[in-house]
DNA sequence: ATAGTCAGTCCATAAACTAAACGCACTTAA
DNA sequence: TTAAGTGCGTTTAGTTTATGGACTGACTAT
């Protein structure tokens, strides 16, 4: 199957991850969450090669995730921040770092974390139902198609 | 950068990825959460390649996100199901089935979700604060690194 | 015997990725 | 007025990884 066909899937996951899968992307969006914006700055966080980089952003700008926006002028220069549709990968981002943390063994030490800054204490997150504010289990849910 | 140097990373994020982030891990498992479990299946549901889907399941069995289970004698053959490392996954895809829903462009009627099966309500999942039990938002959150 | 099932391998081709050098439009320091 | 520096790319050539289809091997059902 060619990955390209993803995209027309009627599975939102399959959706998420024909613009997502692949070995760079999420890692690029990680760093735009850290605050990371210019070409230069991915480049050298990530040790990725400037081909692949420069094939990502143009990717995800045309995905509308992330926005160039313009930030010197003589030359026109553009850095990369996130759109609102980038900034709803957030709870994604929080969920696969609390996974990465648990479940993937590493030095807990050095880890970074995340402090909540409306409660002010350092950030565990889980998943809730927006109908019953219940933590949401595997066992729990059960796939349907939507009416 | 070779991407097998990034499983030693500081950033849980980044050893997520160091092992979900290629184009077919995270479909692979997003079928086992449906409930596929033996190799024709995968193979014929993604339209993977099987020498790919040899190597992935290999890969996702030997970080203890899948085990392997014998479900006949002769021949023995062996299906794979999701460990509890597997199982905690459930987070990240339901935040990622819920970015692409909302976020991606596709066609909402015939599109899957998921019931709560405690409430009974189709669910709509948001990450909340084990602490203040508050939905997480992407401003209220900053890096620290942990004591 | 013949066909079918299922997990998995083999192989040739095609696509994706990498590293390092280079281009271009400017700015700053000598 | 050269000379070096900055920053976002492109080019090129070589390596790695993915693909699709045929094939194997152990069995079962007819």
């Amino acid at each position: 199957m060619r990955w390209s066909e993803l995209e027309s899937a009627d599975c939102p996951i399959a959706r998420a991850l024909s613009i997502l899968g692949d070995r760079w992307t999420l890692m690029i969006l990680r760093d735009c969450f850290f605050g990371v914006h210019r070409f230069e700055a991915f480049q050298a966080n990530l040790g990725i090669s400037r081909t692949i980089l420069r094939d990502r952003l143009a990717h995800l700008v045309q995905a509308g995730i992330l926005v160039q926006r313009p930030y010197q002028d003589r030359p026109v220069r553009y850095d990369y921040v996130l759109s609102a549709k980038g900034k709803a990968l957030n709870g994604v981002m929080l969920m696969l770092g609390e996974w990465g943390r648990t479940a993937v063994d590493g030095q807990p030490e050095t880890q970074i974390r995340h402090r909540h800054q409306t409660c002010g204490h350092v950030l565990t997150p889980y998943v809730a139902c927006a109908a019953c504010r219940e933590e949401v289990v595997a066992k729990d849910v059960r796939a349907v198609r939507a009416a």
